[in-house]
DNA sequence: CGTGTCGTTGAGCGCTTTCAACCCTGGTGG
DNA sequence: CCACCAGGGTTGAAAGCGCTCAACGACACG
């Protein structure tokens, strides 16, 4: 970890080129920057612990960040990997409570970190603030229910085929690209299975033609077949 | 489903009397009871389906509302149960997007339903209220975090034990009491359980000496025990 | 008393995990 | 150019665990 001492204009340089600070009160910018550094986070460096006290907002500028819940035997639960733009820990930043879970740098990281103060200070009078952190939870607590929705299904198939459900793209065709945000390993555990099934559901689906997997770039050839797993294991029997 | 015709003064009277309107704006509570009508549901009756368009706020005045993911097999995932003076659905009413669960009656209820164009345009200009849907939210986003880390330990004693440490009040000696807040079936699925598995999980719990169960009210016994077999869940130590 | 819901208990099966070894790829240095 | 290594990923065999299915018990309600 490492404090990076900077002038405020380049504090300030930094906060404008980030869409979560766009449009507000120059007040506002003027105040968030005052209470501002920047961090860089070697990979594998931890950001916080769950159960250390949230005082400052913390947004990703540069690298990716890994939040997740430490689990009984050494392993975790990866709850979110946020990229550049993005803040987390939010919620209990908001609350003045402590962490609800830990955060590592994935990659080497770079963090517009903020004092709560001067945030909440701003909060309680700029209500396009308020609405930027409205907007941050809003995509944390939907992204949370796709979480929980890919990782609750009984099967690791109807795991896996929800979870490429999900990222299909609007416009969608017959077949779309996704592309592993990270490791195999930690994809796995965000959906609740080891690597080693995680890989064997990708092969089985690869053999029967309904994916193509070229390392972290898997291509959906059939989404209808998708949708047919998340359906199915019931189809057969007749009500 | 049944909509209650009600006064502007009536309707101005429920809102005044639910903390979640304390200390806004007269302005503010005017434009929201203006935009605001109460609805009566039965137990079982569907407040709304996911993937239906948000653009109501959802306030519960009495009863109990189950929110949950349908699943596969006419299962169920049980993602929040919201008692008196909680919204539901902020998120999505937030983003303006699709809602991403189902929402029932758990039992007869009374919501308070106010219109988003209301809610958003006063939100825009009442910090105050949009710091109300911040802490709404927040608390979502917590209660979220906790069911995540109470459902994903691998075994199903773990999952209990978490769920039952998780609720152990601050002021908790070595014993204390937890009441269901709904049926085993229900707090089962919760934690990604049938209600046999959680059936079984307690009598053990219980023969073990470690908790006691009379009906829905638990009483446990041993916190130290608990805290054993999830040694993870707690705040981790420096190394 | 039937009837329905909630909860318990038992038996057997199937899936995922675990633990193990192995493969493959990219990077490094001789 | 090749030998070597580390990390990510794959594959195999065995075992544990929770689910399914089915029957039963407890209790409230009409």
């Amino acid at each position: 970890m490492n404090a990076i001492p900077l002038t405020h204009t380049r504090i300030s340089e930094i906060i404008n080129r980030l869409d979560y600070f766009h449009g507000l009160e120059t007040e506002t910018l003027d105040q968030l920057a005052a209470g501002a550094r920047q961090m860089a986070f070697r990979r594998d460096e931890p950001i916080f612990h769950k159960g250390m006290p949230a005082d400052t907002l913390h947004i990703v500028v540069s690298g990716q960040i890994k939040v997740f819940l430490p689990q009984p035997n050494t392993g975790e639960k990866v709850v979110a990997l946020v990229e550049r733009g993005e803040s987390f820990g939010v919620a209990s930043l908001w609350l003045g409570e402590a962490h609800l879970a830990d955060a590592v740098a994935n990659k080497d990281s770079h963090l517009l970190i903020i004092d709560r103060q001067a945030l909440m200070r701003r909060a309680r009078v700029d209500c396009v603030l308020a609405g930027r952190l409205m907007d941050a939870l809003s995509h944390r607590v939907k992204d949370m229910m796709r979480n929980l929705e890919s990782c609750t299904p009984k099967s690791a198939q109807q795991r896996v085929a929800c979870y490429l459900w999900q990222r299909r793209p609007a416009d969608a065709g017959h077949h779309y690209d996704v592309l592993l945000p990270t490791t195999k390993r930690e994809v796995a555990t965000k959906l609740n299975l080891t690597q080693e099934t995680f890989s064997r559901v990708l092969r089985q689906m690869a053999e029967d033609g309904c994916i193509e997997v070229k390392g972290r770039l898997i291509r959906v050839l059939a989404v209808a077949r998708l949708e047919g797993l998340n359906s199915a294991t019931r189809a057969l029997q007749p009500e």
